[in-house]
DNA sequence: ACCGCCGGGTGCC
DNA sequence: ACCGCCGGGTGCC
């Protein structure tokens, strides 16, 4: 047997399961396990179950069974201590040498406190391994015992495993004690007064529970809300210029990164640091976030502010590396020598570089706004870490000012075992452009992100919310705001309180955003003024007649396509055809725009060929609609496909998204459009950008116009003779639409250039800077495809869009339109959208509005559920075929 | 005494 | 742990 005395308390190790286990290919950097929120390696397939690999417990529908008291026991061989009325956390240990029931104590720092006591282990253990609980703990007093100590248990749970739990423990000789009302909140049994310290008074106040209406307008208003009056100090920035707004928001970055303050909840007490909301306390002072959440609406300068921070913030309010005199001579008399290859050596174990992260579409914004805003007498060393051919020497990396690349590189680096030079690096600052991205916890990516080490963390964002309260943990976890980045903690003291309807929950998720957080919408003000002044955008919508040829193609088509349709109704087979249904569509919308456009689907899938031939042929079909560049959408998010995936029948979701459902509805997942079984190995991925922009290009085929395009090439002579150096955009989301019409543009001399997915990124960054810049050979027209480049993509040199086709999601259409329609714009936009009369277009117009409605008041409503879906989906068919 | 009782050794899981 | 529990020592009053 072991020496009881070997396993004395040692500090610093402690036992945590697989949790604590470092990962292999990662084992020389000193990585802060506890941040690791899954012991998946650092793999990534589509279409296996590491996909979600996890321990998301399906905790939103958890209620309470009811409490019980137990004991902690061997109290002395461990480091961890507890307060009274602290918060623990109860760990299964399904591997401890002694019993293998063991459930060990944990603080709220993740430092063992001892054992529960094998008996109640016993009953615990299986409970807990069955997931039929979660059991949360909290020691009513606890902070002289030497031995064992009490712990108040509260069992949660769906209910339907409530009976499973009771019978479980009553075997073992335990009985639950009811739930109370205030035992409901999460923070314990009615003797839990809120505040730390030896008090047993019950709550000041009684807890009210909202309605869920109350609920749902406060949790809109949590970011409108923030009253950003203290935060209204300005500050200039070293080496460039920035609005008011902009100012502000510099002004506060840097003070947050320079920040010496108590985090928040976080109090000091008789020479103790107390969390106020789980009643832990320690000696050390505990660190605040070096950084937070800059959530201005998009298109008020982020990027800007961010890199005002950078130049202006270097080290502790201190330029680095340079000293403070020679940055003032560098960048204001204009000196460009830089005599400061000592300071360097120097200063050589101090970080020095600022890591970006953002999608790979915003990338070249980031190059622009760097090249733009910082005056050539400013000499930064930036490297952008994208490509094959980017160096793997994290010297090199450290050695740069700012280092860019993508979330796709830093999750792929990290997957790839071994060497991933960007985690190698101390960061002086890591920022997350477009944060959000980092949402899903179980994503490589945020796993990635969360491992990075740096001194300052920034996320960028314009919805730090997108669909619940959930999405914030993984942004707060990056932040390493304790004691959030524990999952556990986040769920008990916030997430869940909130969602139950807590005020007192509500009221720490309000103070916790506004610590952390600066948001301003366009339409906040500053001194009175607006904080943008954009200029107006209209949009015009101009019908279009088609001739008489096409309408009789469009006619016979849509005759076919309707009798088609209809026999899937007939059947009862609609969503079964679903991707044939769509091609129909798809067809009819492309005759719309010109009749060279429509891509040969062979009518119909149905007649002979077994059921595999069959599936087979039906998602072909499906990749044939999603090739055409067709903004297909997700059921299920009602949004644009981001990474879409084919099930196994024939229909496409986001890949985030369907993970999601088979997920949760694991083991036998269906398919929320036609309820078919779902299997992850069976999904296939499309990558969106692999546009096939020769598909459906008939080489030889004489070129003939359409009425779309002689109603385009009319409005854009028209605007030559108005003025001729007004710039526009042609957006289509077909590409081979967008070729089409470069033929009339030519033979009628206009300069024109080009940007779609297809184009690598250098041929993209060549196109924005021609288009954008105002020498006098530059284009005055750019062929765009509705989905090429992200939210970041600058085109305001433009103040026309022509839309050639409508989208099936209106946000997808505003977003582009957007891209002009920003800060930097000068001139009132103008949109037309051309549709064309009595055809499908006009049906997508109305559907459109539908969702327009539907998303004014759908923040943190309750998602649709699978017949609501189906419903949708078949209403919308047969709006759109006239059935 | 195949008991009771005493007091020392000892102590999570 | 100022406890419980274990197991050895011990044995009328």
């Amino acid at each position: 047997l072991q020496d009881p005395a070997a396993r004395i308390s040692r500090p610093g190790f402690r036992e945590k399961g697989s949790t604590g286990s470092i990962r292999g290919s990662l084992d020389l950097l000193p990585l802060d396990t506890s941040l690791c929120p899954s012991p998946s390696p650092p793999h990534f397939r589509i279409g296996t179950p590491d996909d979600f690999a996890g321990t998301d417990e399906d905790t939103d529908s958890a209620v309470l069974f009811g409490t019980l008291r137990g004991n902690v026991v061997g109290l002395r061989y461990y480091a961890g201590v507890v307060n009274n009325n602290e918060m623990v956390a109860l760990q299964r240990q399904p591997n401890n040498p002694y019993d293998k029931n063991a459930v060990q104590v944990n603080n709220v720092n993740g430092d063992q406190v001892g054992h529960i006591k094998k008996e109640l282990a016993a009953a615990l253990a299986y409970i807990m391994d069955n997931k039929l609980a979660v059991v949360e703990g909290v020691v009513p007093y606890g902070a002289n015992n030497a031995f064992t100590m009490p712990v108040q248990m509260s069992f949660w749970g769906k209910e339907e495993n409530k009976r499973a739990v009771l019978d479980r423990l009553n075997m073992h000789g335990f009985k639950l004690a009811p739930p109370t009302k205030s035992s409901e909140f999460g923070f314990g049994p009615s003797w839990f007064s809120g505040k730390a310290g030896p008090s047993y008074s019950a709550p000041v106040h009684a807890a009210v529970q909202m309605t869920t209406e109350q609920l749902k307008s406060e949790f809109d208003k949590l970011f409108e809300d923030l009253k950003e009056d203290d935060k209204t100090r300005e500050m200039e920035a070293v080496g460039t210029s920035l609005l008011p707004h902009q100012k502000q928001a510099l002004a506060w970055m840097v003070s947050r990164e320079n920040n010496k303050d108590l985090p928040p909840f976080w109090e000091e007490r008789e020479n103790l640091f107390y969390n106020t909301i789980t009643n832990f306390a320690v000696k050390k002072r505990p660190e605040n976030v070096l950084g937070g959440i800059l959530a201005d609406d998009m298109g008020l300068g982020k990027t800007l502010t961010t890199i005002a921070v950078i130049l202006t913030n270097f080290y502790d309010g201190k330029p680095f590396p340079f000293e403070k005199k020679i940055v003032t001579l560098l960048f204001f008399s204009g000196s460009t020598s830089i005599q400061t290859t000592k300071k360097e050596d120097s200063d050589k174990a101090r970080p020095r570089a600022t890591l970006i992260i953002c999608p790979l579409s915003v990338l070249s914004n980031w190059i622009d706004q760097l090249e733009q805003h910082i005056s050539p007498d400013v000499h930064l060393n930036s490297y952008v870490y994208y490509g094959p051919e980017r160096s793997k020497d994290p010297v090199v990396l450290s050695k740069q000012d700012i280092v860019l690349t993508t979330y796709n590189i830093l999750a792929s680096d990290y997957g790839s075992r071994g060497d991933s030079p960007l985690h190698k690096v101390t960061w002086l600052r890591v920022v997350l452009d477009e944060g959000h991205t980092i949402r899903n916890p179980n994503a490589q990516q945020t796993k990635a992100a969360l491992y990075l080490k740096a001194q300052r963390r920034w996320i960028l964002t314009g919805t730090p919310i997108q669909n619940s309260l959930k999405d914030l943990w993984s942004l707060l976890s990056f932040l390493k705001l304790k004691p959030f980045t524990d999952r556990e903690w986040w769920h008990r003291t916030i997430q869940r309180p909130v969602t139950m309807g807590d005020p007192g929950g509500l009221r720490r998720l309000q103070s916790l955003i506004k610590n952390i957080t600066l948001r301003r919408t366009k339409t906040s003000k500053i001194k009175g003024k607006p904080v943008l002044e954009l200029p107006e955008r209209k949009v015009f919508i101009q019908h279009i007649t088609l001739t008489e040829e096409e309408t009789r193609i469009y006619q016979t088509v849509k005759h076919e396509s309707r009798a088609a349709i209809s026999r899937y109704f007939n059947d009862g087979t609609v969503l079964a055809h679903y991707a044939d249904i769509l091609g129909l569509l798809l067809r009819l919308r492309q005759l719309c725009c010109h009749p060279h456009l429509c891509t040969n689907i062979s009518s119909s899938a149905t007649g002979d060929g077994t059921p595999d031939e069959l599936r087979e042929k039906l998602i072909n079909k499906m990749k044939l609609v999603l090739s055409s560049g067709s903004d297909e959408e997700c059921a299920i998010c009602l949004d644009s496909l981001t990474l879409p995936v084919i099930t196994h029948c024939a229909h496409v979701f986001c890949k985030p998204c369907i993970c999601e459902v088979i997920q949760s509805e694991k083991p036998d997942a269906k398919c929320p459009l036609c309820r078919n079984e779902l299997q992850v190995e069976n999904l296939v991925e499309y990558p969106l950008d692999k546009l096939d922009s020769t598909a459906g290009k008939k080489a030889d085929q004489e070129w003939i116009s359409s009425s779309k395009v002689n109603a385009l090439m009319h409005a854009l002579i028209d605007l030559r003779k108005q003025n001729p150096t007004i710039k526009s955009l042609i957006v289509s989301q077909f590409t081979v639409f967008l070729s089409l019409i470069e033929t009339p543009l030519r033979e009628s001399g206009f300069v024109f250039t080009r940007l779609d997915g297809s184009m690598t990124q250098k041929k993209r960054v060549e196109a924005i800077q021609s288009f954008q810049n105002g020498q006098l050979d530059s284009p005055t027209i750019m062929l765009l495809s509705l989905k090429a480049g992200g939210v970041g993509l600058n085109l305001t040199a433009a103040s026309r869009v022509f839309l050639m086709d409508p989208a099936w999601n209106p946000a997808a259409e505003d977003q582009c339109f957007d891209r002009c329609h920003r800060l930097g714009q000068k001139q009132d936009v103008v949109i037309t959208k051309f549709i064309v009369k009595n055809s499908v277009e006009e049906n997508m117009l109305a559907i459109q509005n539908k969702k327009r409605e539907l998303a004014a008041g759908a923040f943190g409503a309750k998602k649709q559920t699978t017949s609501e879906m189906k419903q949708t989906k078949i209403n919308e068919i047969k709006t759109l075929i006239d059935l």
